[in-house]
Formats: structure tokens, C-alpha cells, sequence
DNA sequence: TGGCCGTGACTTTTT
DNA sequence: GTCACGGCCA
């Protein structure tokens, strides 16, 4: 054993050693919330190159780029020297299924220019299937046929394998959609993700010769959490290790929250069935958290019947105990929560090692809005990322035209926007000219007149398409370098830029500028040019074909962009406090930990509570909120909860009953609005509950005395004489008044 | 064609 | 409460 390969295995726990070392046959890792997972895999994939695999045989799978990113850069460090690192493989399954599909585009029956759908596009793809099938939207709606769709694929099934196992008349219309979805996405050269994972699996699985090839190039292969695999990333990788059954998988059972996105719980549990000689390693110990919590959260998931027996254990010792809060309504909740913050600051604690945890994002605006009060700095982890705006979103659609003028979702996404006189009538005139001629969308915009279509619409029919045409010319003929100024051209032509600096103007307080977002863009492609010439030209990245033209450079970057959700936006340096969904948080930890909204209906969500399975997987997104906090945890719940502008009666989550006695519950009637501070965050008063003479404090007019209540339309109009500054009438609903006395 | 208004729906969301 | 979509009217 080389000197590096021994000093590799120096730092490492007994059984994180193990796993490291062990060779031979199929190895699944265990590995509770803290226990050193990214650890073992850096390190196995660092120990076999020391060992003298070559890395180019070395293929890590992950479910998000930070992930694979972290790893690559992790590993790097690790081999110091020892190896080429940039030649290990390490992505997403989709990226990877992607890569493989355009190498063997031809074998996968697949364009090998295909672009990649967006969320969005799929839904208006759905769409436009439904409508193609002859169905109304009314009883079948997109999002309910798509997640059909969506399992049809995870099982690899094709339209005609669905239509044939399709039961009753629902199933068999569904399948019928599939089929017209297909149709869609296939004439616009366009694959969805799961695609990326199907398609693979089937390729692999019905061409022995592409499958032999990988199979030989990928000799070492490794999955990072391997709960959340669904049965199609399962057939890539069973495909791929199952003869050299040198496959290393590392997860955590309860740590799998994506069920309801076709995560398949029996691809981690079942695993030594699918591997038969498959050795099993547990880490049980837990390096992050104080043992109080690390106790907690294993009594919690104990109760859960789908899971691998795994004993917990705290390496970090003592520490404070969880606290339990049931506060008297959301308000008051986000202020015990704005203490906890701000009491860990007193102790040391910067602001970016906290975050708070809630269940649906719905619930982070009251706590925004109690921390910009309180004046802590914070940022919201939000579900609707950079690349999913609207103007960021519109001006992607006009690069994707560029690249592919036949991208009819595209089209269909920005042909009129800004509205240039072509609206949906028109548009689906030509659609239906073009679909009858048999001609791409793009050629029959060309000729509107054809198409019968006012003259203002053919007007711009035209021109759009000339325009679409010349970005297209331009990017063939300029190089890679210049990509930015062509999206930048792109955007001032597509009359995108003109049409949001007037939003702009008109919308002055929509915080950022939708202006400043497509500009972003512009400077995101080049940056991402620069960067991809930069690995070229130290030769990393091999069997990624170079980038010449701009083309090249957009198609390249179109991809990016399609595989690169921003959940990777989430910067840990910024001095701020996170808010995030417990969804989000998986993966991540922090000193202090506020996890809010344990009620019946939350967390369980009403949704998961009815079905034994589903209420496990809530049980175990309550155990990943917790198992992030490394210090302290402070659990809440509201009695009452605004939900649809309804105020609502809780009942407190089933959760906090299964958790240890130890874990403190503070004093329930302590009322945070009534701190006697400013009285800013008091609850507002039930209606009626006013009355002329009573003793009221305003957060901006101070104290005053009601003199006058009157109704209002709906609600109802106060008159208060305030000491400080005289008469003033207030809506009661929206002044947030404090009794006093 | 496009803008405005009313209705309904509304977990989580690695790619 | 908020957002998105569909229908209706100018």
C-alpha cells in the first residue's frame, strides 16, 4: 500500500475505515445524520486512485450539482497530487444520463441535440398533449396527468406498454396523453428529466454494447444519497455495477424524504436482495450534534416501522436539551423564535450558523417579517430560484430559440411577450398550418399569409422570425468567446429589455429589477464560457466535446442552466439567518436550530397524515429538521395559525408527544406579543373586542384612548385620542392595537 | 388582441 | 392572503 493510501485511511472511526477500505463486493453505507458520510465517500474514491484505480474509472452519482461539486473538490484535496482528479466522474444522475444519451444519441433513438424541458415547459406540454388527446383540461388537470407521466417513466414504461396495462377507461386516456406528450417533446427535440433517467435505463438495459462500454469504463462506481434513488436512477445503476458489483451506495433510510416524488424506500432497504452478496456497514455515530438532540431525534424516528434498526449515538457529549414552545399564535411564535436568535447572538453565535425550519414556504413570511423588525439580517431560501422568473425564464426561451428554432414550447412561451400584435389566435393558426403542412413552426412563421392570419399578426409573425433566424446565423458564425454579447443582443432585440425597464419603471418597489436579472444572465453566460474555455484549455472535463462556435457555447449553457437548479444560490458565508423548508435543509447543519409550526395539519401536513406510509415520511422530515441543529433546538407550534386569512384552532403535533421527557416544554402562557417592548408584534384584538374608553397602545402613535367605534363596510373604523399626537380613526383590522390594562 | 376582473386553488420540489 | 388562470369586454 502506497505511503498516500495509508495516510488516507489515519483520522478515520473504525467502521468509516471499513467502509473505505472494503473491496470486493457490493457495500452499503448506513450513515446516519452526522456521521461523516461525505467523509467516506471522498475518502474511498481518494483510497481507490491510491490504491491504483485509475480516477477515469471512478463514477460518483448524486442527486444535486452542490453535492457532486462538494465532492469533486473534496476528493481534489484529498489526492493532493496523487492522481488526476478532474478525470473521476462525479455528477447528477440527470447530468450523467444526459452526457451518455448525447454520446449515444443514435442507440437511445434520442436527437443528440436534444434541449432539456423546464418544469414550466412540461406543464404547457402537458398541456398542449391533453388537448391534442382530445381531452378538456377540466377533468384532466396537467399537474395530475404530468405525475402520471412522471411514473409511467420512473417504471420505463413506453405510451404502449402503459396503454396496455391500462385497466379502466381514466388509465387508458392517461396513457393516451402520454402518448400525445411524447408526440409533443419529440417534434420540439426536447427530453424531460425523467427522460434523462429512462431513457438511459433503457439504453443501458437493450444495448448490450453501449452498456459493456461503460461498464467497462466505469469500474468504481458510488452513489450519494441512496434513499432518494427512484426505480429508474435504480435500473442505471443496477445496469451499469451489477457484474462487477464494484458499487459502493451510501444513504440514510431515515433520511428519505422525496417519496412523493418517486423516491423508492425499497432500493436502500432491500438492497442486499438486488446485491446478494452485499456487506452492510452502519455509522451510528453522530460528530455533529449534543447528545440531548442527537437522544431526541432517535426516540422520535424509532417509532417509524419502515427503516433499518441503527443505533444513534452523540460522539459530542452533553449539551442543552431541545425546547418545546406552544405559543399562543404565529406572531407570537416568530417572536419566540426572534429571541431565541437573538439570545444565541449574546452567546457567540453568528447569525449565518442559525437558520429556522418550516414545513411549507407559506410560513416564512411572518417570520421575515419578525426578523426585519427585530433587525436580524436574513435570507429566505426561496422555492422560485433565479432561473425560474418570469423575465430570466423569458429571455432562456429566446436563447433556446436560437438555438433551436424548432422549440415550439419556447415559442409558444415568448411569441408574443412583449406583445407584439401575435396573439394566441394567431399563433395557433400557424401551429395548425405548420402541423397540417408538415412543416417546422418556424418556417410556417415565416409565411403567415399562409396560414390565414390578420396582417398585423403576420407583420410580426415575420419578423419574429427573421429575428429568431439572424441570432441563429449569429451564433454559428461567431466563437464561443462572444456568447455574451450575443444573449445580450438577444435581449435587447427580443424587445425584452425595452419591455421591463418599463416594468420597471412603473413597478419602482419590486425590490430588484427585473432589468438587472436579464443582465445577470448576460454575464452568466459569458462567465460560464470563460470558465468552460479555462478547464479546456487545461484539458479537464475529457469527453466533453470543445466549444468552437457560439452555438456550441449556447447550446452548452442551455444546458447548464436546464440541470443547474439554485437551491445552489444557498451562500452559508452570507452573515445572515437562514429561512428555509425542512426540505431544503436536508444535507445541511447549524449551531442553533428554531424549527417552527409542530401542529397536526404541518407537520404531519394534512395531506401525509391519512396513509401509514406518507405519515412516516413526515416523521422523518421532522427528524432530518432536527438532526441539523448541532447545539440547540427550539421546537414551536401556534394554537392558532392564520391559514387562507383564516385564523385557526391547532392541535400540536403528534411529533412532540413521541419525544423524550428530557426535551424541556417552557411555559405555554408566557404571551411574546405582550413583552411590554414596543408593542409592535401584539396580536391584534378579536373583532369587537373594542369598546369607547378602553386604554389601546399603537406601535407608531403610542398610547391613546378609543373614543369612537363605528362600522365600516367590512370592517370597522376607531377613533383614538393618543397622548402624543393627537385624534387619528384607524381601521381596527389593520392597526395593530394593544390593550392596555 | 389585450387588459381587466373574478374565481379558485393552495406541501414538500435535489434535476 | 396571494397568485394564476380563464372569461369577458373594449
Amino acid at each position: 500500500m502506497s505511503s498516500h493510501a495509508h495516510s488516507l485511511l489515519e483520522r478515520l472511526t473504525e467502521p468509516q475505515r471499513q467502509a473505505v477500505e472494503h473491496r470486493g463486493t457490493p457495500l452499503l453505507v448506513l450513515a446516519g445524520p452526522g456521521s461523516g458520510k461525505t467523509r467516506v465517500i471522498t475518502h474511498r474514491i481518494a483510497y481507490l486512485v491510491a490504491c491504483g484505480e485509475s480516477p477515469s474509472s471512478v463514477l460518483a452519482l448524486t442527486f444535486t450539482n452542490k453535492a457532486a461539486g462538494e465532492m469533486r473538490r473534496r476528493v481534489q484535496e484529498l489526492m493532493s497530487g496523487h492522481g488526476d482528479a478532474s478525470r473521476i466522474v462525479a455528477g447528477t444522475f440527470h447530468a450523467f444520463g444526459a452526457r451518455v444519451l448525447r454520446r449515444y444519441a443514435e442507440q437511445a433513438d434520442v436527437p443528440s441535440d436534444f434541449t432539456v424541458l423546464d418544469t414550466d415547459d412540461q406543464a404547457k406540454a402537458c398541456k398542449q398533449a391533453i388537448s391534442e388527446a382530445g381531452e378538456g383540461s377540466d377533468r384532466f388537470t396537467p399537474n395530475a396527468v404530468l405525475s402520471e407521466i412522471g411514473g409511467f417513466k420512473d417504471q420505463l414504461l413506453s405510451p404502449d406498454a402503459a396503454a396496455a396495462q391500462s385497466r379502466d377507461w381514466r388509465a387508458r386516456t392517461i396513457a393516451r396523453i402520454f402518448a400525445a406528450y411524447e408526440k409533443v417533446l419529440a417534434r420540439s427535440k426536447a427530453l424531460d428529466f425523467d427522460d434523462l433517467l429512462c431513457r438511459t435505463a433503457r439504453l443501458l438495459r437493450e444495448h448490450e454494447e453501449v452498456r459493456e462500454l461503460l461498464r467497462g469504463r466505469f469500474r468504481n462506481m458510488l452513489v450519494d444519497e441512496y434513499q432518494d434513488t427512484n426505480h429508474a436512477q435504480f435500473c442505471m445503476v443496477h445496469e451499469l455495477a451489477r457484474e462487477h458489483r464494484r458499487l459502493c451506495v451510501v444513504g440514510d433510510p431515515d433520511q428519505s424524504i422525496y417519496g412523493w416524488r418517486g423516491a423508492d424506500l425499497r432500493n436502500i432497504l432491500q438492497f442486499e436482495q438486488s446485491f446478494p452478496d452485499a456487506t452492510v456497514i452502519p455509522l451510528g455515530e453522530n460528530f455533529r450534534s449534543v447528545r440531548p438532540i442527537v437522544d431526541a431525534a432517535s426516540t422520535l424516528i424509532q417509532r417509524n416501522r419502515q427503516r433499518r434498526h441503527k443505533e444513534l449515538r452523540s460522539m459530542r457529549g452533553e449539551g442543552d436539551a431541545p425546547i418545546y414552545v406552544r405559543c399562543v399564535d404565529e406572531r407570537s411564535e416568530a417572536l419566540r423564535v426572534v429571541r431565541e436568535l437573538e439570545a444565541g447572538r449574546e452567546r457567540g453565535v453568528p447569525w449565518k450558523g442559525m437558520a429556522v425550519l418550516y414545513r411549507m414556504n407559506s410560513m416564512s413570511r411572518v417570520l421575515e417579517e419578525a426578523l426585519r423588525r427585530a433587525d436580524i439580517p436574513h435570507q429566505v431560501v426561496r422555492g422560485t430560484a433565479f432561473y425560474d422568473r418570469r423575465e430570466v425564464r423569458d429571455l432562456v426561451a429566446y436563447l433556446r430559440l436560437a438555438a433551436n428554432p424548432q422549440d415550439e414550447l419556447a415559442l409558444g412561451r415568448v411569441a408574443n411577450v412583449p406583445a407584439r400584435g401575435l396573439g394566441d389566435t394567431s399563433l395557433s393558426r400557424i401551429e395548425l398550418h405548420a402541423a397540417k403542412r408538415g412543416m417546422p413552426l418556424i418556417e410556417a412563421l415565416r409565411m403567415p399569409e399562409e396560414a390565414g392570419v390578420t396582417a398585423r399578426a403576420a407583420n410580426a409573425a415575420r419578423k419574429l422570425a427573421e429575428l429568431v433566424l439572424a441570432w441563429r446565423r449569429e451564433a454559428e458564425g461567431s466563437p464561443a468567446e462572444a456568447l455574451g454579447e450575443l444573449v445580450g443582443r438577444i435581449a435587447r432585440e427580443s424587445g425584452l429589455e425595452a419591455h421591463y425597464l418599463q416594468e420597471d419603471r412603473e413597478n419602482a418597489d419590486e425590490g430588484e429589477s427585473r432589468v438587472e436579472n436579464l443582465a445577470q444572465v448576460v454575464s452568466a453566460s459569458s462567465e460560464f464560457v470563460s470558465e468552460r474555455l479555462a478547464q479546456e484549455a487545461v484539458g479537464e472535463e475529457e469527453g466533453v466535446p470543445p466549444l468552437r462556435t457560439g452555438l456550441d457555447a449556447l447550446r452548452a449553457y442551455l444546458e447548464r442552466i436546464a440541470l443547474v437548479a439554485d437551491s445552489d444560490a444557498f451562500d452559508p458565508e452570507n452573515g445572515a439567518v437562514t429561512l428555509m423548508t425542512l426540505h431544503a435543509a436536508k444535507g445541511l447543519e447549524f449551531p442553533l436550530v428554531c424549527m417552527v409550526g409542530l401542529e397536526q395539519g404541518s407537520l404531519p401536513h394534512a395531506r401525509s397524515m391519512d396513509t401509514p406510509g406518507d405519515l412516516e415520511e413526515e416523521r422523518r422530515l421532522c427528524f432530518v429538521g432536527m438532526t441539523r441543529a448541532e447545539d440547540r433546538l427550539l421546537l414551536t407550534s401556534a394554537a392558532s395559525r392564520t391559514m387562507r386569512g383564516q385564523p385557526m384552532a391547532t392541535i400540536e403535533s403528534m411529533f412532540v408527544r413521541e419525544l423524550p421527557d428530557e426535551v424541556v416544554r417552557e411555559d405555554t402562557t408566557e404571551d411574546y406579543g405582550d413583552d411590554g417592548s414596543d408593542g409592535i408584534d401584539a396580536p391584534a384584538p378579536r373583532p369587537g373586542g373594542l369598546r369607547v374608553g378602553m386604554r389601546v397602545r399603537h406601535p407608531l402613535f403610542g398610547v391613546g384612548t378609543i373614543e369612537a367605534v363605528s362600522p365600516r363596510g367590512g370592517s370597522t373604523a376607531l377613533r383614538v385620542a393618543f397622548a402624543a399626537v393627537g385624534r387619528k380613526t384607524l381601521i381596527q383590522e389593520f392597526a395593530r392595537l394593544q390593550v392596555i390594562g
